[in-house]
RNA sequence: GCCGUUGUGGCGGAAUUGGCAGACGCGCUGGACUCAAAAUCCAGUGGUGGCAACACCGUGUGGGUUCGACUCCCACCGACGGCACCA
């Protein structure tokens, strides 16, 4: 009979569940083998056929680890805070957790209708509060470690957010707009809880160098932090003696350039020194820029404005006035907020120095100060004891004579600013802390963790109009009073949906623990994860998040190892069959339900890990997933009959036609795996299936191995077909089959004989002959001859086993 | 503009250390089976020329190194992703 895989598929999920094959426990007995997909937030579109790629990816390497004798954890969970299900709320009246639990319902029916081996009785839930009980910990702990605070900050405010506006964290924010909805994103100071990420910055950037990552990954993240090293310089203001502004510099070697200064607009110095006759003048471009959005401001970009306070400072180096500018070129988040300009060697510097008619002075040999900046090296000019320097020469000497001076000294930068971490919304973890009417505030008491998210009605869930979280509306669970009598109210920011997914991966090693996150020895035998497989749009957010925390948990001892994911593997996107990213509105969608239904799990793991490399991005093709499914049917033709019957060539005889291969199979399977390369590894299995059909007789033997290589990829088909050659023993942890490497050993080479490099003639000759031999036989080639006629002989390259080029002019 | 990735038949893609370019699959062509079709099995399939043996061309473009380059080096072009006044 047929392949059915309908019949079969739900033979043997169900033959998984009821067995608990997957369900793991902590063998100390054995190696480890922790490999985990990221998780998906549980829309309400379903599975698309991007999610089965990454999952597929890990599960064959579950299984794969776990037929070479691993322990394997291989867990799912779902990341389900977030802003859809509260929009749902909003328009529906329904209750935002009822509909996510819908919502992961379809997940995991979908997710477990590809049959992964997933040990389910780990699944974690960022929503549920015994898991966010821990999210709260961790908060708890970052407060009491300085590392949380509130502050009166510069955030990204989206006003036009759905649902009354929101804040974004900085890595929100592409182009001035928010990443999720395009809205405008403005700059405005407000009160916002921040985590102190930039305290890890110089860790988070050394310890990238010893992760198995893609390198575009660690590049992102490297940009991301943005280390730079230069030197922080003091002016004196000119005629204040107490006033200083501090410059933070990567260029101290052109001091002796500087021909003005710039202030970010929001520098705290700016009111104090700006002359009577400015105040005007300053006063308008502050406000001027301040109804600005970010992308505005960035858009005016080639057009530099801004404005001069009437103050000038003192170059410490040669004692020169230099007016003071503000100017939102210079941002008030990096360095110091102030500037040293040097137009002459900076493009910025020089385009505002044009624009104002301010000097432009060159310090620098080389390059055309009357067209552009010179940005590049050279001896140095007009800079005194620096002059015929070179510029990393001069930077050392500039900043050693800043430090004999206490003009300065040397200093490290980094673009990285601290995390934003509260959202305006009510379907995310409550941040744990009590503001009292005395103005003090104090954590929720650990006792009384989680601190659950009180139920709120339709109209509750509307947005405030002032900004506020609609938390602000649940009355009886804002208020809170001591025993002292002191009256206080709840803090009703909740955290960013980057909260869960910044520890997860550890909950799962021990889910249903009460007392702590995860136990310490659960900890220490899982950790850290050896494979982490997702997409590349988390490459700075939450992969750096996640790090974050991380580290922060290895401080307190709570996590063994430093970073948590050892190798990360992003899949490619899974493109339609157009070549475009799939979207509804291109309407080249594929449902992996209907592929399911169609053709299998089996078919659809098979098709996406033959498409390419898992890393490159592919388009989806009808043909190539019915290709697949007509392989895998004549995997099963090859052992099956119509009758639904074993083969009689499947026999314990074995002629050795197969032996080669087989060995060959084996083997390069083997090392396909282990590297990932899942489409060579399934296109050697072709080749040994074809060979198999030109076979006599097919041993029992080889037949079950072959079933071994092919059930990490198709596990369905393979259970099934294993079942049928009488196999009582479990697939699942059935031991990988080994090659015998004698039985690869080749006698014979097929030696190519070329003259000036081109092909002219091949022969099999014994692997042991030597040059002389080869070159010898080469000779002999009617062809070779042909090709050699009139010419003379120069040069022999003979390679014993490979190749005997005969150089001839 | 800067950083990263990438470029191979009609299509998806192989190619270990510099040593036969195009494995495997899709598609296409032919054959077998069938009254016929589908399915299946077998064979062929980079381009040009030739009945053929074979020859020439061919891994984004132009150079270079080498007996020999998809592979190494230099310059450039295209595609994709990221960053974008970070001093």
């Amino acid at each position: 009979m047929a392949y059915n895989h309908q019949e079969v598929e739900t033979k043997w999920q169900k033959f998984w569940d009821d067995n608990h094959t997957f369900e793991v426990t902590e063998d100390t007995n054995k190696p480890k083998y922790y490999a985990m997909d990221m998780f998906p937030y549980p829309s309400g579109q379903g599975l698309h056929v991007g999610h089965p790629e990454g999952y597929t990816a890990t599960d064959i390497m579950s299984r794969y680890k776990r037929a070479q004798g691993f322990n394997v954890l291989h867990p799912m969970g779902w990341d389900a805070f977030g802003l859809p299900a509260e929009q749902y709320a909003i328009k529906t009246g329904n209750n935002p957790a009822e509909f996510t639990n819908q919502n992961i319902e379809v997940f995991k029916k979908q997710v477990k209708s590809l049959g992964f081996s997933i040990d389910w009785s780990r699944e974690i839930n960022t929503t549920d509060p015994e898991f966010y009980k821990w999210s709260q910990w961790i908060f708890e702990k970052l407060y009491e470690k300085g590392l949380a605070y509130e502050d009166e900050m510069m955030v990204n405010w989206a006003p036009d957010f759905p649902g009354g506006g929101i804040v974004v964290a900085n890595e929100e924010v592409i182009n001035g707009k928010t990443e999720r909805g395009g809205y405008d994103v403005y700059r405005v100071p407000m009160k916002q809880w921040v985590l102190k990420i930039t305290a890890y910055a110089e860790r988070l950037l050394s310890d990238l160098d010893d992760l198995d990552w893609p390198e575009a990954i660690k590049e992102q993240q490297r940009n991301w932090i943005g280390k730079s090293t230069g030197a922080s310089v003091f002016f004196d203001v000119a005629g204040s003696k107490d006033k200083q502004v501090e410059v933070y510099t990567t260029r101290p070697d052109t001091l002796f350039g500087a021909a003005y200064m710039v202030l970010a607009p929001e520098h705290d110095l700016v009111d104090q020194i700006t002359t009577p006759e400015q105040q005007a003048a300053v006063k308008a471009y502050k406000e001027q820029i301040a109804t600005k959005s970010d992308l505005e401001r960035t858009d005016l970009n080639k057009d530099k404005t801004g404005a001069f306070t009437g103050a000038y400072g003192v170059n410490p180096i040669n004692g020169e006035q230099l007016p003071i500018w503000i100017a939102d070129y210079v941002l008030s988040s990096y360095g110091t907020g102030a500037i040293m300009a040097v137009p002459a060697h900076d493009e910025r510097d020089y385009d505002f120095a044009k624009k104002f008619d301010l000097p432009i002075r060159p310090v620098i040999e080389g390059g055309d100060v009357t067209q552009a900046a010179y940005t590049g090296d050279g001896l140095h000019i007009n800079s005194d004891f620096l002059n015929g320097k070179n510029k990393a020469d001069a930077i050392a000497e500039t900043i050693t004579w800043l430090e004999e001076h206490e003009k300065g000294h040397e200093q490290v930068n980094y673009r990285l600013r601290d995390w934003i971490f509260s959202r305006q919304r009510y379907w995310g973890e409550p941040i744990p802390v009590i503001h009292w009417e005395d103005g003090t505030k104090s954590l929720v008491p650990e006792n009384e963790l989680p601190l659950r998210l009180p139920h709120l009605t339709q109209d509750q869930l509307k947005p405030t109009g002032n900004g506020e979280s609609p938390l602000a509306n649940a009355t009886e669970w804002l208020k809170v009073t001591r025993e002292d009598g002191m009256k206080g109210r709840r803090e009703t920011n909740t955290m960013p949906q980057w909260a869960g997914s910044s520890w997860y991966f550890l909950r799962y090693v021990d889910p249903h623990n009460n007392e702590a996150l995860a136990s310490k020895d659960k900890l220490d035998y899982w950790m850290n994860v050896d494979l982490y497989v997702g997409g590349a749009e988390h490459a700075v957010l939450h992969l750096l998040y996640a790090r974050f925390w991380h580290k922060f948990l290895y401080d307190l001892g709570v996590v063994p190892t430093k970073e948590p994911f050892q190798k990360l593997v992003n899949q490619g996107m899974i493109l339609g069959e157009n070549h475009e990213k799939m979207s509804k509105s291109k309407g080249n969608v594929v449902n992996p339900d209907d592929i399911v239904s169609t053709y299998g799990a089996d078919t659809l793991r098979v098709y996406e890990m033959f498409m390419g490399p898992l890393t490159q991005s592919k388009p989806w093709s009808e043909e190539g997933i019915s290709g697949s499914r007509r392989w895998l049917d004549r995997v099963w033709r090859l052992l099956i009959d119509d009758e639904d019957r074993l083969r009689d060539h499947v026999t314990t005889v074995n002629t050795g036609e197969l032996d080669k291969i087989y060995h060959q199979t084996v083997k390069k399977v083997t090392d396909d795996l282990e590297n990932m390369r899942f489409n060579t590894a399934i296109s050697q299995l072709m080749v040994f299936v074809n060979e198999a059909y030109k076979a006599e007789a097919l041993p029992v033997q080889y037949m079950n191995g072959f079933i071994q290589l092919l059930a990490p990829i198709a596990p369905h088909i393979a259970q099934e077909l294993w079942s049928k050659l009488d196999n009582s023993d479990d697939l699942s942890y059935a031991a990988w089959p080994k090659y015998d490497a004698s039985q690869l050993v080749e006698d014979t080479a097929e030696i190519v004989f070329q003259v000036n490099g081109k092909v002219r003639g091949r022969m099999t000759v014994p692997l042991d002959a030597d040059r002389e031999q080869l070159i010898a036989l080469a000779e002999a080639d009617e062809n070779v001859q042909k090709s050699i006629e009139g010419l003379s002989v120069r040069k022999i390259i003979a390679i014993p086993g490979k190749i005997v080029n005969i150089v001839a002019n």
